[in-house]
DNA sequence: CGCGGATGGTTGCAAGTGCAACTATTGCAA
DNA sequence: TTGCAATAGTTGCACTTGCAACCATCCGCG
């Protein structure tokens, strides 16, 4: 399911021909309109930011997601695991990012004393000024090509609707066996 | 960037402490919770939509897009190129896709017999039978994990709002060089 | 005709990703 | 103390992905 614009008239329709009747009983028009919007709005607008961070900075999407969270963290350092849920990918894809980080020597990976399990992942000043160097062309984008779209009054209506629907998805791992 | 709930008070008022007080001016701070909630909501619901899907299909959340788009087609079939765009994908990440639908015996590609470039990618009776299997389930998913968050007439100021971001984001190409 | 530029698809490559299995370390309990 | 379950991270693996280079085909112009 995708392109917004060509089928944001009847993207359900189209399906009952192959599905019966039944599918609007399954899923809403208004609903699946707005899933494909949304699934559009987020393949385009992340594959153009992704691609301009990258030619400005050299840096992907994901870097900045991980570094973003180190730089707003207390003394620019967090676990590995604290690093993984705020930046939404998993332990494993954490680990791997980090080793590239810090190839580039952005951020260091230190043993915790108090508890030799645990790694903190820290920015270190070349980090810092990576991603001071990265930020304002990133954060001009993000307000471009996604908060130039609606007025002020939508954005925070839709910051609403988002969370809710984030809140609803919120547990990280299968319920029920 | 991520983790609604947790940061929608100030993200960028946090990285405003290592950005300097600029980033207010780079990034209105409404439009940055809107992005964080956009970001975190798409994570959240993509990954708990395509497990489900795998579970209960054997197919993923891109393989079901990639057949949705051939079941709304005239004849279930589309040319590779309108199908890779329909279903936001790459031509190089469609042909692969496609191999592998082919090899369930989902899809069949044809080589058009007016024009030797162009292949059509049809559902086959079995694919059309799986997808059959496959949508009710995740129709219904869609509708509880995405649609069942907002009232209705919430859902298509949503769906306008997503356009608008899509639509302004619609060049598929790099322009200035 | 027949050659050169466009167009449609595929392939080589170098990533990135998550899951499950594994290692290291801790903390509790007998 | 020793032993074992729980926790934090890392690694093996199998799979996707997109970009750029490549092949195939078509079309228009001399």
């Amino acid at each position: 399911m995708a392109t917004a614009e060509q089928s944001q008239n009847a993207p359900l329709d189209d399906l009952s021909k192959i599905l019966g009747s039944d599918a609007h009983a399954l899923l809403d028009p208004a609903v699946a309109r707005a899933w494909i919007a949304f699934l559009t709005a987020y393949g385009r607008v992340t594959r153009a930011l992704s691609s301009e961070l990258m030619d400005a900075s050299g840096m992907s999407l994901a870097d900045f997601d991980v570094m973003a969270q180190l730089a707003r963290a207390e003394g620019y350092a967090l676990r590995m695991t604290e690093l993984a849920d705020a930046a939404l990918i998993s332990k494993s894809g954490l680990t791997r990012r980090i080793d590239r980080l810090a190839v580039n020597g952005w951020v260091t990976r230190r043993r915790c004393t108090e508890d030799g399990r645990v790694h903190w992942a820290t920015l270190t000043p070349l980090g810092v000024k990576a991603f001071r160097g990265a930020a304002p062309g990133h954060l001009r984008a993000v307000a471009e090509r996604f908060g130039a779209s609606l007025p002020a009054s939508e954005m925070d209506r839709l910051t609403r609707d988002l969370i809710k629907i984030a809140t609803k998805n919120k547990e990280r791992t299968r319920e029920a066996v």
